[in-house]
DNA sequence: CGATAGTTTGATATCCTTCAAAACCTGTGG
DNA sequence: CCACAGGTTTTGAAGGATATCAAACTATCG
């Protein structure tokens, strides 16, 4: 299979066969991991930078009493904290959502990397800047959205951001996402969750079976989320 | 006045009186500017870095509803977009919330910066990655606490960004916000703000007048808030 | 000193939560 | 290959936090 994180650098820029090998060689060390393991737990100090080359990730922190906040979904192509070495501590944990794939980058291939290889790097800026940007909108959308938005909301993007990494197929992508999940994501409850998505199936926006979420008419489910892709950045490809 | 972004990465690590020099001449073109005017709206072109001198700023979106929701503060000290040359277009907007001294920096001395002042870079990285920290505990703020909890916590992150920068005296700083902009951070509507803070008041845990906001009890504020400030990375620094 | 922006108050509506239980999957082990 | 276990989804009823609307009050600034 072709490197996601090649696949998603090409919606920046083009990169030539040789940067793509390059990046083949970053993911030298892959390895296979199980549904709800932590890569790295709250505290820990960050010893190499995670690429999730199969599978889902999230970010997300524990409260005191409990409740849990998922700040970041990482999906196929996705780094994690290309820069984290300047900082002691993890400040939250990353888990992962599904069965993964994951390959570790230490510090010192990252490092050379960005002396090298200044399209890559430029490219990795990109995608991290573009990180940043997802974390503003999630905010926006918990800050201002109805639950019934929030979802639609996120669905779009997640299927933005799979598209770039060539993982839709049909109109459709795999989605192992739990409703407790999505509700510690939107800042709702489960059971909230649960009305809503009957509401999404109810309107045609979304089909879910198996695993599998179907999205039948893009740019209408687009238009109820008041969905704008600009702040992915993607003008280097044909997604935007 | 002494440079506020030299005191904030002094909280990082120490910085020779030649590196505060560097920093200095950084903020060779400083101007003042009015409040509620941008610095920067949604799909411009960004052409320089912003360096707050003194005075608030807010990053801020709207939606074409016109709903608006403020997703970062900047106080003196902080720093916009270090690396923002790589996008092409703002996805936000960056707007004064009062009247204030703001120092444009050209691309060129930044990257000059990077280049020839390590010590000063891995500060500036510090800074930025602390940014998205910031971003990131926002997210939980407005995901999982109640608005009581959610101004509480605000006020206590800003009394630490503030005290980062020496902007704290008697126990209380200049508060520019008004109960509209509270709502349009944190996802509540400025009614609802406005009894909460009536809230706060009644317990004693803040006061605020003539545009000034005491917390007499600091450690009871973060109690209530579950205020933590791990993720403000204060390793080298007394606030912690 | 008037105009404008910001704060405060009250009454009512609604979205979302809470609690509790039933139904449904999915994978695992016998 | 079936049966069971645990997690996940679904349903219903009732309560609570926050929104909405509208108006009065109070600062602030030119």
């Amino acid at each position: 299979m072709t490197n996601p994180l090649a696949a998603k650098l090409r919606n920046f820029a083009p990169l030539t066969d040789d940067d793509a090998a390059v990046l083949d060689r970053l993911c030298a060390d892959v390895r296979g991991h199980r549904a709800k393991r932590d890569l790295i737990k709250q505290g820990d100090r960050p010893e190499v930078v995670f690429l999730l080359v199969e599978g889902w990730a999230c970010r997300y922190k524990i409260l005191p009493d409990g409740r849990r906040q998922i700040m970041a979904y990482l999906v196929p192509g996705d780094l994690c904290d290309v820069q984290i070495f300047i900082l002691k501590r993890m400040d939250h944990a990353i888990g992962l959502l599904s069965n993964a794939r994951v390959a570790a980058i230490p510090e010192n291939k990252m490092v050379e990397l960005f002396e090298t290889r200044p399209t890559l790097a430029r490219a990795l800026w990109w995608s991290t800047l573009t990180d940043e940007a997802v974390l503003r909108e999630w905010l926006v959308n918990i800050g201002q959205r109805d639950a019934f938005e929030r979802i639609a909301h996120l669905l779009c993007e997640l299927w933005v951001r799979l598209k770039m990494v060539g993982m839709v197929k049909g109109g459709a992508f795999a989605f192992p996402v739990t409703q407790s999940d999505l509700g510690d994501t939107l800042g709702l409850t489960p059971v909230h969750v649960n009305r809503m998505l009957q509401r999404l199936r109810g309107e045609g926006l979304i089909e879910l079976k198996q695993g599998r979420l179907l999205i039948p008419d893009v740019p209408r489910l687009m238009s109820v989320a008041q969905f704008d892709s600009n702040y992915l950045h993607l003008d280097g490809s044909e997604i935007g």
